[in-house]
DNA sequence: TGTAACTCGAACGCCTCTGTTCGACTTCTG
DNA sequence: CAGAAGTCGAACAGAGGCGTTCGAGTTACA
């Protein structure tokens, strides 16, 4: 009858702590396996957003049959890395404190730092696009969106942003600022370094107070 | 031997005038054919981005023989939508007079006639993506972009828009508020009103002299 | 009206990808 | 150390897509 493990994936699809029992007990090298999978996962993904599972699983060190094991689909497996890439990004911004100074100057810290971690994971997201869909993408990036939205309020009711539009187009303009200087750069119309100003300079004109 | 007939794809592919016969005399049914199915495939794939060669062909009215008597693969259909489709736009945006008063006013113009024409195609953009590379399809919308690249630059010589940031990322500034734009309307955050202002009033103060 | 151009459906060959099953082997863990 | 858990390659089954060929029928055009 084989022995497929494979009750659920390896958790992390659910981001809320839930009552669920969670833990799995899974043996040190199932782990490993996991572990591997999914860095070479993302790793695989972002170099190009069509790769199939033999190649992964080759990149990973193991067998189809094993990543199979521990992730049904594709897509569980796609929808798995997103997860783990957005806990990630949730961990490193979770360090810049956001309520320190006025809101614009936050938000251009907190650019400064997004920028990175989006341009790292820039081609993951249209993989995310492809497999999961624009909602589910969109579910998955919430998570760390909610801080931009925090902020912009903020601004708003302090007088320092502006308050003729609304605050979703607000974060709107944030997103497609930071996207457009990840693929500036990527299409070498742009040097890192410049990037980092050009965004800051334009997303503080773009959200000042008329 | 069949009488495919497929010499070149129906033209279009290339945009410069250059030396060449050009003409190609084909029987009117065969040019209906042609159009019906760069209009169909231009409406199949703007819904979903993955649509298959029988799906463009039935909804076509044609034959999958026939369309491949046209077209002698995938890609080149592509490439001729996304070329119909850049020349249809170009055509629209010729109506526009993009030296009379300012060039942020201009601008605004402009933006408020592209972003109609950009909403219906934002789909096939992906399509163009996924079909033919990045290159291919930003060289196609290059022949669309070189307006904008102008109007800033005027701009920028006549002290009304700023001169610290490069001119290409403003360029990347505009269209990145255009696309957010679409996409705010199209997941239902937005409507196409309000869209409209808040494009033209971001992008005016994105733009406007430090 | 005759002929060349065009269209059509059906079927074929080929390829790539996904997900599964099998049986044997290896590695944890208690 | 024994048994459970995990891993492996090979092979299979199924689906879907692309592009081609064939042979017969239809339509435009001179």
């Amino acid at each position: 009858m084989a022995s497929v493990t494979n009750r659920r994936g390896p958790a992390a699809t659910e981001s809320g702590a839930a009552g669920e029992p969670m833990p799995e007990r899974r043996r040190a090298d199932a782990r490993r396996s996991i572990a591997a999978i999914l860095d070479a996962a993302l790793a695989s993904l972002n170099r190009s957003p069509e790769v199939n599972i033999v190649e992964i699983a080759r990149a990973a060190g193991v067998g189809r049959v094993t990543l199979y094991g521990h992730f049904p689909t594709k897509e569980a497996l796609v929808d798995a890395v997103v997860a783990e890439a957005i806990t990630r990004a949730d961990r490193a911004l979770d360090a810049i404190d956001l309520d320190a100074g006025s809101a614009p100057t936050a938000l251009a810290r907190l650019a400064a730092s997004s920028w990175h971690i989006l341009n790292q994971h820039r081609q993951l997201m249209v993989a995310g696009q492809r497999h999961l869909g624009p909602q589910r993408l969109r579910a998955h990036h919430d998570r760390v969106m909610h801080r931009v939205q925090e902020v912009i309020a903020r601004g708003q009711e302090g007088g320092d942003i502006r308050t003729d539009l609304p605050t979703d187009w607000l974060v709107a303009t944030y997103y497609a600022l930071l996207h457009a200087a990840a693929d500036e750069v990527n299409a070498g119309r742009l040097d890192e370094r410049q990037a980092g100003e050009a965004v800051a300079a334009t997303m503080t004109a773009a959200l000042r107070p008329s």
